[in-house]
DNA sequence: GAATGTGAAGGTTTTCACAGCA
DNA sequence: TGCTGTGAAAACCTTCACATTC
């Protein structure tokens, strides 16, 4: 395969959008031109970014709605469930349980954990919050395989530096601060405050 | 000014942080390289990002902490405080107004919308939650420079046509939603499970 | 005829490498 | 000497354009 790049990535998310709403609305085929003009793209672009995965269109037609949408859950890994276990219930961490995008596609939440003593033990949404303390122990029992991190920034690098231990390949990190893992680890920051920044560079700026 | 890209702003946003700890720790100097290595960047990089506003190093010594730092601020508009509303007060929106980032870098929630009865006339974390439907009389009579959009993903683009109606330039949407806004609008929308497909692409792919 | 798949072209971003200055 | 600022080179990404296939 060749190699990836991020853009193209996150137009598949985009693309795999088009593609479950396309299918619900009983289209049975689509072409580059029309996922395009959905996403304010190019043809050539949708074209180029699926030919990295193969051919799978059928020229003169363009591509079956179905047979392309599994073929990209196939490739973002959307076509299994994932086990997720969020650390962190603050303000954060408790809107992302709640977060019904997730387990639509795939990301059941598993566990819940915090360091606070008050919550531990209690039941957040149904699920028990576990004592942080356990993490190692826990992830790997409950064989986690994705870890959502909502806590402080200053604990942010203690508790992954857990997760990795524990094994977990995957993290998706929603606290400002900068972390470091091993380069086997995938690490995504997610700095909500970076992207309002970006609104105002542009009002300054662009205006 | 040249072409800022998209990429620059971001990275903006990375240096400043860099630089506030920087501050806090007494230094006064920092090079590029330093920079970098903070970030996991290049020196050129950090050389050629800074490089676009104009020369503020000092050769063979490097950058002054407090007057690069402050010079970004400017850049990205973080020197003054923003007016920011938020339209629905569900899980992430409650997170977002507890969310202690925004206000650190001046973005200052001073209205928030809902469209359920239940909740309206409601005290909220100190705000009184207002009815949507006076939206746009509401943003221009507070002077609202920015919205944030977090309602559910099929009434968002509804939500958005007010708010730019009511003369607002900048939207930061949290809604699971393709929007479309007029040109002369920012739009920037965080989709966090596109974030975690990342991460299951990875996962597949990569590993 | 219609639309894919893809080399080549064009454009943008990053890195190199070094002149120039403190 | 040490580090910035910046043209030039390299790498990367997007668009073009057309041969190919249905």
């Amino acid at each position: 395969m060749k190699k990836v790049s991020e853009s193209t990535v996150r137009r598949l998310s985009r693309y795999y959008r088009v593609l479950q709403v396309m299918e619900k609305e009983g289209e049975a085929t689509i072409s580059s031109r029309e996922l395009a003009q959905r996403e304010k793209l190019t043809p050539a672009q949708v074209r180029k970014d699926l030919s990295l995965f193969g051919s799978f269109g059928t020229r003169g037609l363009g591509y079956g709605v179905k047979e392309l949408k599994e073929r990209i859950a196939q490739i973002l890994g959307l076509n299994r469930t994932w086990r997720v276990a969020l650390i962190g219930v603050g303000n954060v961490g408790s809107a992302l349980v709640s977060y019904k995008e997730f387990a639509k596609q795939g990301f059941l939440i598993k566990l819940l954990f915090d360091s606070d003593q008050r919550k531990i033990g209690k039941n957040h949404k149904g699920f028990l919050i576990k004592d942080v303390g356990d993490l190692v122990r826990d992830l790997k029992e409950n064989q986690i395989e994705l870890v959502i991190i909502a806590v402080p920034a200053d604990q942010a690098q203690k508790v992954v530096d857990q997760v990795v231990k524990a094994g977990v390949k995957s993290i998706l990190n929603f606290a400002p601060a900068n972390i470091k893992v091993p380069d086997h680890v995938f690490l995504r920051t997610v700095n909500m405050a970076m992207e309002i920044e970006h609104l105002s560079f542009a009002l300054v700026n662009l205006i």
